[in-house]
DNA sequence: CTGTTAGCGCCTTCAA
DNA sequence: TTGAAGGCGCTAACAG
């Protein structure tokens, strides 16, 4: 089935079943009706594909993140569709699972397939995909990272503060016993970590894990700490760089019997919507997810219409949401 | 940047560049070379609608679940994701926000945009949108959900049997005031009820509400309940037929002071990963839910390499897992 | 091994 | 208002 088919049987030309497809230009009214029966008869959907090559924008825009399963990245996902499904784009997501490579394919992909528009979670700042994104003249438009390069578009957090801002609460608790604990290597990780270290009066004595990066490491990890830390018996403060670590981490200390806050109190990161609703209620630096979804969206839609205006740059200052899990 | 430009410049035809982009037949080693220099030099990757038009493969296969920020419908299209990748196949998710109109927008683009294949949880069994996809040719699985028509390709639960579970349980238990929470108008929650419905030796005594779909409205309900259901002295045991509902209703729950599962047991259904590591870990009915996207994966995989075997037809056997959130 | 020639399905001038 | 014709970028015979 083509326009051509439906053109014969409806005793006209391809180029008038074409316009009122788009339904642009003038067409008889009864020429019309019966195009459109004879569309309706057969179940006919014209070809993208074959639109798009021939002009018309496809009205897609691809979003790759880092990781599905990871309420983060699921929020600003759906944040973004929220805004542009209402101005009729679609959206088209893949997670590049921490891989550079997998990464670079995915925007490849992306880019072979023409979409009007490309929101990158990249896995690093001096990714291959953002050169190959760059020599597309697609729109894009980075998350959750501040690019090294000048004029690309980005919105990230300012992670610094973040840190700081645990760090502060650390400052103020003062606890005997402080660890750390961080995962990927990633600039929003650093960054972080950076702005914790330089405020966090007592960094030269704290215990620093690093890579890990799940709920499930963050299960795990909780019984070396244990061990290891002796956290039955010291007083200790955690800052876990990500709250799904963080949650994973509490779940098994409350199995194993440590008191949270009390014996053990713990801050995460990002404020995902879990956090809220987890065994001990996390205390962590909110980055206002949806928000970052939403306007991402809307930047993006912009350089889609106005490709020649400077490419915005949003950065979103955290605060921090003092729940159960860690308090003064 | 067409493939035309890159022949230009290597002082070779459209077809050879198109050779060596597609790998298949031989080329001379040098103008290979040349070629793939070119390429490399501007980061040129091949107008992939045009590649589909022309006839090869698209490799792509979309997904439309009923909702994004769930965690079901997520472990499914990740399970899903990991097998199709493996075989060079990308994904694209989109959600219909449980709506039917949404639905059969976002399965027209998918049709429109000739996927290999499709995979669609729909909201009803009588979906528009299924007609579309068997009028379209392209090859298509059902999930979550058991078609009324024959001859369709699904993967479901044993809904019915899940019902029967909770039911065996409640008998067992048997508690002196019984509630049943439900969802959205949808098959698997009227299969669930009724196999709950048919096996509860007290349904004739028990307290139905309806239309509870979100975290929220779960959290929402519990002071409903609380009041008119008067929990905090008479023992009760609540059949949540959603997972989220569920936990969000033992938030609020908690929140109000009353003990689970002592004062009220609650038994949720989905198994999410969410539900071990919530504030009080959930029993409920496991659907195996990467199972779902996997089986689904391979499934759809070989519809799309052999159109003509028989619809796959799956029936996925749900099993209790016992946890805090109700005990026998 | 390689170039030429047709399309793939649709949109868009340009005339009529 | 409408049809004819050209072209979007690429692949797939076909003939060298």
């Amino acid at each position: 089935m083509t326009i051509s088919d439906i053109a014969e049987e409806a005793g006209v030309s391809k180029a008038t079943v074409s316009r009122v497809l788009s339904d642009s230009l003038k067409v008889k009214p009864e020429s019309k009706e019966k195009i459109l029966q004879i569309i309706e008869k057969y179940s006919f959907v014209p070809n993208n594909l074959a639109q798009s090559l021939a002009g018309s924008p496809r009205k897609t825009v691809g979003i790759v993140i880092a990781e599905l399963a990871n309420f983060f990245f699921i929020e600003v996902a759906d944040g973004f569709d929220q805004i542009i499904s209402q101005v009729g784009y679609s959206m088209q997501i893949s997670s590049s699972k921490w891989n550079k490579e997998k990464e670079l394919q995915l925007v490849q992909q992306l880019i072979s397939s023409r979409v009007d528009g490309i929101i990158l979670a990249p896995v690093s700042d001096g990714s291959k995909s953002i050169e190959m994104l760059q020599a597309s003249d697609i729109p894009f438009l980075l998350i959750n990272i501040i690019p090294k390069e000048k004029g690309i578009a980005y919105i990230a957090c300012d992670n610094y503060q973040g840190g700081k801002l645990a760090a502060d609460f650390f400052n103020r608790r003062n606890r005997p016993s402080n660890i750390i604990i961080t995962g990927f290597k990633h600039q929003t990780i650093d960054q972080r970590v950076q702005g914790f270290k330089n405020n966090f009066s007592k960094w030269d004595k704290i215990i620093h894990y690093e890579n890990i990066n799940t709920y499930e490491q963050g299960y795990e990890i909780a019984s070396v700490l244990a061990v290891r830390n002796t956290l039955s018996e010291i007083e200790t403060a955690i800052f876990v760089t990500n709250d799904n670590v963080a949650i994973g981490l509490i779940t098994k200390l409350l199995e194993m019997g440590i008191s949270i806050p009390e014996q053990v109190s713990v801050i995460g990161y990002d404020d995902i919507k879990l956090s809220s609703f987890c065994r001990v209620p996390l205390t962590t630096i909110s980055q206002n997810i949806k928000d970052i979804g939403r306007i991402a969206a809307l930047e993006l839609l912009e350089m889609i219409q106005n490709p020649e205006k400077p490419k915005p740059e949003h950065i979103i200052i955290p605060k921090m949401i003092v729940r159960e899990s860690a308090v003064i």
